[in-house]
DNA sequence: TTTTTTAAATTAACCGTTTAACTTAGCAAA
DNA sequence: TTTGCTAAGTTAAACGGTTAATTTAAAAAA
């Protein structure tokens, strides 16, 4: 790579000293408007670029967020990248990405690298198995901007953008018995991430309220993916759990199941009801969820970074506040059609 | 946010120079243990983390490489991102990820704000409508490292990373052919579009070879979203064309005109065969495109990334060359599964 | 005519870190 | 006793840019 041109260079070609220089393309009033036509003609000319890197260390800006999120190659995490990135980008501001991997470790050490590059604040969704919150207060300590997003570690004293995953498996579940269900099993993700907990405490929630007893054998605790789901389903089965819906964690989950259901006996894919969280991506041409929460991914992505660019520029405080981005309850009914299902406010 | 520890503030601790700090964090030499140790110690007390920014400013290293895709919120974007992103901190490099929305000028933007950022390097897949290569050229005068991946710009003097859009086309509509199909219509992209050229090509050539005159008004020209799918699929139909195998430029393209049928005709869905460039997703589980040319967005990413990274450790030139990364032809049977299909080496 | 103001620059200092060159005390060798 | 060497630092300068304080000459006001 060749040297790039600096003030320096310019202010030598003009017999200038580079603090004029820096004048002059900034339009400040000190310099003339002749020197300022010149200097512009140079800079120009020899490809002059600011180097943002040194303005920085003198402003302190960065004029970046870090961003850390445990997947990217997946429909929500790609939305939600999008809808901070436009959020962010028409702020000016620009950024750093990085994947954890669902790796706690992997997460702090994306953190301390982004600290290190000075981003001007986060945007974190925790992985699945993160305990350890000593990055997280000293980032608090340092008042360090910082929200989390989809999911995160509550009392941090952090503002979350979340989706209000308890009471939307509740009503979603709700539905469900509504529609005749009673034999409900449910694909859950651990107790100890958000997702898992508040999902799992809706559903349980939504049979209590329609005097239905929760039954700790029809629910498997377990990861998110396609391979829980297939291999949770089966151990269903070998539990002997009769069922005539179900109710998976997340999208891949339930595809997981579908996958086995398919294998085992395709007749299961009518008798049961499938119910799940986020969608395949692509509307009106899947059969499958039939019932899903839609995860609206770019919304809580722009939300977000709305909320951390707010307190970056000191028009919010941080609050250890949880925002709640509305969710759609949809159908796909038997050609394909999608609808949104309107539930009543109980 | 709260001032961030700095050399200065562990020296004064100890009363010693910033410089000794530097060198006793580094393990350099001149620093006696026994101090080393204590500084160590300081600066794990009070939270000291570099600042790379100042860093970066005496050893213009940032370890940081641009990215620029037209879209993020898609499934191979998605990939591609994550190949590099993967590949990249393997390597000790951060990713900046900005998005041009298929808006050259953006796209223009993007590439001079990174550039300022002071980016080792650049990953560039080109928006359809890019036809400026000023800021392209000045790159290459700069010899900034730049690789271009998926839609690239020739003849630029940059290594781009693609599919081979042509033979892919070929062999694939060649195997439509020997399937029994005469009459395949294709919705297109733009000529001036690397990906809408070649595959046009491959389309024609593998009609010529079978002895099938390419007609055309088969084919529609237009953008690559389902939108354009749609209205193409339709305008195919108000030209009035017979076909028995459609060939759609890109897997939203081909969707839009699956909704066109199902809107229309359903049993076109049945009588058309569909082949399109890329997937849903989700596999095994959708009956649509039937056949499809899979595109290995993770693969592309990291052999992007590791070429440009080569470029930027000096272990390689620019060449102005294609590397391809193979696809794979693959159809969705009637119960869903999905299979690869070999093709003759012709 | 002398003083004051203004325009258009310059010099100095700083941001946090690194590299190169220089200092100092203590010790060993001649 | 003097010289030379080494260990363990320090000082100076640089990276590219910004801000604050200062200079200089010319123009305007007294």
């Amino acid at each position: 790579m060749k040297k790039k041109a600096t003030l320096n260079d310019i202010a030598q070609r003009l017999n200038l000293t580079k603090v004029s220089i820096s004048k002059a393309l900034r339009d400040h009033p000190d310099i003339s408007e002749a020197t300022k036509k010149k200097v512009k003609e140079i800079a120009r000319e020899i490809g002059y670029r600011p180097n943002l890197i040194a303005r920085s260390l003198t402003s302190s800006k960065t004029q970046t967020i870090g961003v850390v999120v445990p997947k990217i190659a997946h429909t929500f995490s790609a939305q939600v990248v999008a809808g901070i990135q436009r959020y962010a980008n028409s702020k000016g501001f620009v950024i750093v990405l990085t994947v954890s991997d669902e790796n706690p470790e992997l997460e702090k050490k994306h953190i301390e690298s982004l600290v290190s590059m000075q981003v001007e604040g986060l945007l974190v969704s925790v992985s699945m198995t993160t305990k350890e919150t000593e990055i997280y207060n000293w980032i608090r300590e340092m008042q360090i901007p910082l929200v989390f997003f989809d999911r995160y570690i509550p009392d941090l004293g952090f503002n979350s953008v979340v989706i209000d995953d308890r009471k939307a498996a509740k009503d979603a579940v709700g539905h469900l018995i509504k529609s005749g269900c009673r034999k409900i099993a449910h694909l859950a993700g651990y107790n100890h991430v958000s997702i898992g907990r508040q999902r799992r405490q809706g559903y349980e929630e939504a049979l209590l309220e329609h005097g239905i007893q929760p039954d700790p054998r029809m629910v498997i605790e377990g990861e998110v993916g396609e391979d829980a789901g297939y291999r949770g389903f089966k151990e269903l089965l070998a539990r002997n759990i009769e069922m005539d819906a179900l109710f998976s964690v997340t999208f891949p989950v339930g595809l997981g199941s579908y996958v086995a259901m398919r294998e085992i006996d395709p007749s299961m894919i009518d008798r049961i009801e499938m119910l799940a969280f986020g969608d395949s991506g692509i509307r009106g041409i899947v059969p499958y969820p039939h019932y899903y929460v839609e995860q609206p991914g770019k919304e809580i992505g722009r939300k977000a970074a709305k909320l951390l660019l707010d307190e970056i520029e000191g028009n919010a405080k941080p609050e250890d506040r949880l925002v709640y981005v509305p969710t759609r309850f949809l159908e796909t009914d038997s050609d394909l059609q999608v609808t949104e299902i309107e539930l009543d406010e109980s």
